[in-house]
DNA sequence: TTGACATGTAACTATGTGTGTTACATTTTG
DNA sequence: CAAAATGTAACACACATAGTTACATGTCAA
């Protein structure tokens, strides 16, 4: 599974997660993920870091949500995971005492922090109880109730 | 040089550019970005073919801007370079038959086109000449004048 | 208390991407 | 023709991430 791609799994696994009555197992998760259990397992290591799954061991156990899907934004998850750079520019060096190079960064900092903003903001407002209820919406377009489908 | 790192040097190279009367090589650029001449080289070959520089080989040859500096858009320049993703995070599948991806990457795409269309405005307004009467206005707070200066 | 089930994690391998380097072909100037 | 420059293929190297194996730890139930 690739780095860049990471998220879009994660959310999945996590609305599967938000509806599902028992722990899910990481190797159950890793052939949602088309991965393997080790690897899930450290991914949502993070995400166990910052209160919002949990696990438990033994017979029966695996990963539960930790908090409620309306308290779960993707904010939240973003930084749970490592929070990889949002965009894919950087500055040349931080403190540069070219003048030329200052100008450069001085725009491209702008640039990325009201995008960056705009892209915050976003995150804030969905959470995986918003999705659902899109999920919902999406059913009902095709005339399905959620209980009809069960998949990774 | 880090992927990263690309942009901020390539415009730092593109304003001494817009300076020089003479075509600098890729030697000296190589120099100037910490770098070797076939990675200059195949750095600029992107901006070539996008009509930004034009190359001349020979003695006394070397890379010159091709386009007027206030022509030369921000945006550009980040196509040029063959345009790395600008956000960190994409979906699992394009076409997921599951609806719950259809739910997740509904979202994620939203935001991410709507934080892009941010940046993308931003960087269509920056050019290089934009940027150097930036780079003038720096000199002047500390009472110098352009033609003070010579560095990479 | 034992055995099965599950996570936790270290250590290693495999892979992909980008950078750096060498080597050589090509073009241009004088 | 010689020197100076780009154009580019080919390969080596470094780094990050994914995948895998192996084993330790904790937990439940009989």
């Amino acid at each position: 599974m690739s780095n860049d791609v990471r998220l879009s799994s994660i959310l999945h696994l996590l609305l599967h997660l938000a509806d599902a009555s028992e722990p899910m197992t990481s190797d159950a998760m890793a052939k949602a993920m088309g991965s393997n259990p080790v690897v899930a397992r450290r991914t949502f290591a993070g995400l166990r870091e910052a209160g919002i799954v949990h696990s438990t061991k033994g017979p029966g156990g695996g990963w539960t949500l930790a908090r409620r899907p309306e308290d779960v934004t993707l904010r939240m998850l973003y930084d749970a995971i490592g929070a990889p750079r949002l965009f894919a520019f950087g500055n040349r060096s931080d403190h540069p005492s070219c003048l030329v190079e200052q100008a450069v960064n001085a725009e491209l900092n702008d640039a990325r922090q009201q995008a960056e903003a705009v892209l915050l903001v976003r995150m804030e407002a969905v959470t995986l109880a918003s999705l659902s209820k899109d999920f919902d919406a999406r059913l009902a377009a095709i005339g399905m109730k959620r209980s009809d489908i069960r998949h990774a």
